[in-house]
RNA sequence: GGGAGCUUAGCUCAGUUGGUUCAGAGCGUCUGCCUUACAAGCAGAGGGUCGGGGGUUCGACUCCCUCAGCUCCCACCA
């Protein structure tokens, strides 16, 4: 059968997905063989694959495939997170288009939507996996909210409660007006944000609740709080403001009367000097008010509006209520000025709503112990970081963590197991009975009915962070003193982990965490950070920019094979990943150069008396050597984490190595046959190399391994050996590329003289040049003869360096004496300045007292055969003269 | 405000402990080719005073200082 002259993956790779499912390559049970294990990070549930995703995964299945070749018990666990928030959010506003509102709906209610809506839209980003062929073991997908994990985050909170870690409290939280939920601090993204300092004028109350002529001008960003000022701060070192102590001021508006209070927390520098306490909307008013003692008067409610406490603009939005009260202050005579100001804003990193601080009673986990078994297992090095700068990084969050909010006032996650009594104690259990059985202890009377669960759910993380446990084993995790199941044993710990390092903190430390506590050992021991995914211009891709690429279209156009090599040729750990679409045209281009190569070769029909020739042999003899040595360095990029290099080892190795000298070499005459040696030698050397794509792109590699020969059923080249490299002779490699440097001279000498690549030159040399290279030159430069002389004689041609030998090309009436010359001479003075710097530093006796012996031997050798070329090149010369 | 990192060819990046012709790769560019696997290709060529300045050293892309620009992380100055 004919092969097109252009490789179709879209008819290919649908074709070996399903086949390598069917046969389930991709399952893996413990046995004896060693494991090598990866957990997916797994992508919210209801999300679609994005640009991110395909950069993250290729890496990961790139591994995973690699370590399956290498013999390993390769496994790859895929799932999906229920990113509570996320997801929440999306059936909320989900159902608002349909015109139902949360409010309206009881909890019960609203989670049948939100497992409706999961059901319809998750899975779709794990089928999309599969057509980048990410080779996950399917059979062990999990989700966080499988009930058998969900379990394990109960039993994981009722750990911690018991061992008292977990506490609730009031504090204040970061809140989110628009999730309507607490968020942690790393859900916290700062900005610096242009906003409006307003200067108001409070005046000094006469002792009566009236105000007098005096004022004091505080600066605010926050105008609409005023009325749940407190109080004003002053330093007590500030003599501007002596005079105001003991003083009550009127809140402007609502001529509420407040103290004047004393607090170094003021900086005298800033602004007025005056502050305006408000306990109830900020974190270091709140620390305040604490110290002072002062109320604490919350005006904003859940969704960011003024309440009735605020008196006026009740029910106004935040924003809204900032613009109208400048109006109002304006009016009043309580507005001095208004200027413009940067200031950091906190915005929530799921909705981008303005984070309110907001006191709540919440849920928290003590972080100090485990943050410091975490920080441990990273600066021993059980863990490592790829790319090692987030050590630091790492370490800083590390001792400067803050107890982790972990509840969340949302309905879609895992339901706090916290039981409370009628009386407002609460128990904490596993279940609804044992919390009954736990509440009769403090009140017999207790009934199941009179118990109340806790509205709340658990961060997202706090199942997550399970993750590398419970895709295994789901009763380990708050049960640290169980034995592990036969899966858990096996695979834990895991060895990489590939992810995007916005997520080091949220999951990664505290899957550390969670490994240490429940497992006693680090969840893996290799963290390849990747870069993010960014366009050309290095913006962020994002839907409003358009700048977004679907990959699944790319897959369309380009294959999934050239996605991968597109994404995989531009990334290096840590480094932001600059996608182009031309890099993915690359792929498809490496894949078309791959599936031509193939066609050459299988065209080729074996002559069983045919001799070998010399420069086949040659060919041969080298590819050996040089696959060995290219094995080598791939062993050690892999080893490094460096992916892309060692793909670009590949590349290279096939399409220049491979296709443009080997193939070149061995490539029979027109209508000729191939010797059987060569062609032995040929097919094995394609095995090697479409075994060593593999893991790059699977499916071209398996087409062509398929096609090569009738396979034993079942038999994919996905389960075969990668080859290993053996001993290598470099100085064979070297003079083979001599004789290549010999080839592209005299090519580059046809086409200055504008000479056709069949007509046939003749070559001469003087020196050393491996005879048993000279085929290779013979056969792709054309030459006709090629013969070692002592002189070069006076006929007219054309000499030329390679290395330190020099050859020459008899031209007849095609050269120009002076140009030649001129040539020449440009390359002798290059080569005496040369000579010269090269003597210069040998005449330092400090360099080589200093030098160590093989540096100063380099240089003598570099003078030798400066000074050698030079005589040449002078010969030359005198020769055109 | 604190911390980390980056700056090498037109673009994206390698350059591992200072010393092999170490100034590199891929892409792009230019020139010539529809050469019997591949124009999504073949062959050849050009291109950088390694961000600026200073220092250490026999020797600096590499180490130190400084300046400039960029990026990221952390952070409660209203």
């Amino acid at each position: 059968m004919e092969l097109p002259a252009k490789y179709n993956p879209a008819e290919t790779e649908d074709k070996w997905y399903a086949w390598w499912l069917k046969n389930k390559f991709f399952h893996s049970e413990p046995d004896e063989r060693e494991p090598y294990t990866i957990v997916i990070p797994p992508p919210n549930v209801t999300g679609i694959l994005h640009m991110g995703h395909v950069l993250n995964n290729t890496l990961n299945d790139v591994l995973v495939r690699k370590a399956r070749m290498d013999g390993k018990n390769a496994c790859w666990v895929p799932g999906t997170d229920h990113a509570s928030i996320a997801t929440e959010s999306k059936v909320v506003a989900k159902l608002k288009a349909e015109g139902i509102n949360k409010e309206d709906l009881t909890r019960e209610e609203f989670l049948k939507y939100a497992w409706e809506w999961k059901e319809k839209h998750g899975g779709i980003i794990l089928n999309q996996l599969r057509k980048l062929g990410a080779s996950c073991d399917w059979d062990r997908t999990k989700f966080t909210m499988d009930p058998d994990l969900s379990e394990a985050v109960i039993n994981t909170f009722v750990y911690f409660y018991k061992k008292g870690y977990i506490y609730r409290g009031i504090r204040m939280v970061n809140w989110d007006p628009v999730g309507h939920t607490a968020v942690s601090d790393e859900e916290v993204i700062h900005r610096d944000t242009v906003s409006k300092f307003y200067h108001l004028r409070y005046f000094i109350s006469d002792g009566k609740g009236n105000p007098t002529d005096k004022y004091i001008i505080i600066a605010t960003t926050r105008p609409e709080t005023i009325m749940a000022d407190a109080a004003v701060c002053i330093n007590p070192e500030d003599e501007r403001y002596h005079w105001l102590k003991g003083k009550k001021v009127l809140i402007p508006l609502i001529d509420k009367e407040i103290p004047v209070i004393e607090d170094s927390y003021v900086e005298m520098g800033f602004g007025t000097g005056c502050l305006k306490v408000t306990p109830a909307h900020d974190v270091n008013d709140y620390e305040i008010g604490l110290r002072h003692n002062l109320p604490v008067i919350d005006i904003i409610d859940d969704h960011g509006r003024l309440n009735e406490k605020a008196q006026i603009l009740v029910g106004e939005d935040r924003f809204e209520a900032r613009k109208k009260i400048e109006k109002m202050l304006e009016e009043a005579g309580n507005l001095e000025k208004t200027e413009d100001y940067t200031s950091p804003v906190g915005y929530s990193e799921r909705t981008n709503a303005v984070i309110e601080p907001r006191l709540s009673m919440q849920w928290f986990l003590k972080m100090d112990a485990l943050a410091k078994d975490a920080l441990e297992s990273v600066e021993s090095g059980k863990v490592k970081l790829i790319p090692d700068k987030y050590r630091n990084t790492y370490r800083h969050w590390m001792e400067n963590v803050r107890d982790w909010c972990i509840s969340r006032q949302l309905w879609w996650g895992q339901r706090i197991p916290a039981y409370y009594l009628p009386d407002g104690k609460y128990v904490v259990a596993a279940s609804p009975e044992e919390a009954l059985e736990e509440a009769r202890k403090l009140d017999p009377a207790v009934t199941a009915d009179s118990l109340r669960q806790d509205d709340d759910v658990l961060d997202t993380w706090f199942s997550s962070w399970l993750w590398p446990i419970s895709v295994f084993d789901t009763h380990k995790a708050g049960h640290p003193e169980a034995d592990p199941n036969r899966d858990l044993a096996y695979y834990y710990p895991t060895n990489d982990l590939v992810t995007g390092p916005d997520i080091l903190f949220f999951w990664v430390a505290r899957m550390i965490m969670a490994g240490n506590e429940f497992m006693n050992d680090v969840p893996f021991h290799n963290v390849y950070l990747t870069g993010i995914v960014r366009d050309k211009l290095g913006r962020k891709m994002s839907k409003t920019l358009g700048n977004s690429p679907d990959p699944l279209e790319l897959i369309a156009k380009y294959g999934a094979d050239g996605v991968r090599l597109g994404m995989l040729l531009c990334t290096s750990a840590g480094n932001d990943i600059l996608f182009d679409e031309s890099q993915v045209e690359q792929g498809r281009n490496f894949c078309n150069k791959i599936w031509n190569a193939y066609r050459l070769v299988r065209g080729w029909t074996v002559d069983g008396a045919a001799k070998q020739p010399e420069a086949a042999a040659v060919a041969v003899k080298w590819f050996r050597n040089k696959l060995d040595s290219v094995l080598a360095t791939v062993e050690d990029h892999y080893s490094k984490f460096r992916i892309s290099d060692a793909l670009m080892c590949i590349y290279k190795l096939f399409w220049d190595d491979f296709c443009s000298w080997y193939l070149e070499l061995v490539k029979p005459a027109y209508g000729a046959g191939i010797d059987a040696e060569s062609y032995k030698a040929t097919v094995g050397f394609f095995d090697s190399l479409l075994k060593m794509i593999h893991p790059f792109m699977p499916f071209i590699t398996e087409e062509l391994w398929q096609n090569m020969e009738q396979r034993k059923e079942g038999e994919t080249i996905m389960l075969q050996r990668m080859p290993v490299a053996g001993d290598f002779d470099e100085k064979f490699i070297s003079e083979f590329e001599l004789a290549c440097e010999a080839v592209v001279s005299i090519r580059s000498i046809r086409q200055q003289k504008g000479l056709s690549p069949k007509d046939a030159l003749e070559l001469k040399f003087k020196g050393d040049f491996p005879q048993d290279v000279l085929p290779v030159v013979t056969k792709l430069a054309n030459i006709s003869s090629v013969e070692k002389v002592e002189s070069f004689g006076d006929t007219a041609g054309v000499s030329f360096m390679v290395r330190t030998i020099e050859m020459f090309v008899p031209l007849t009436g095609l050269v120009d004496t002076a140009e030649e010359l001129a040539k020449l001479e440009a390359a002798l003075d290059y080569q005496e300045k040369f000579l010269a710097t090269v003597r210069k530093k040998l005449s330092n006796e400090r360099f080589v007292a200093n030098a160590p012996e093989q540096v100063v031997a380099v240089e003598r050798k570099k003078e030798a055969d400066s000074l050698s070329k030079i005589e040449s090149l002078k010969a030359a010369i005198k020769a055109l003269k």
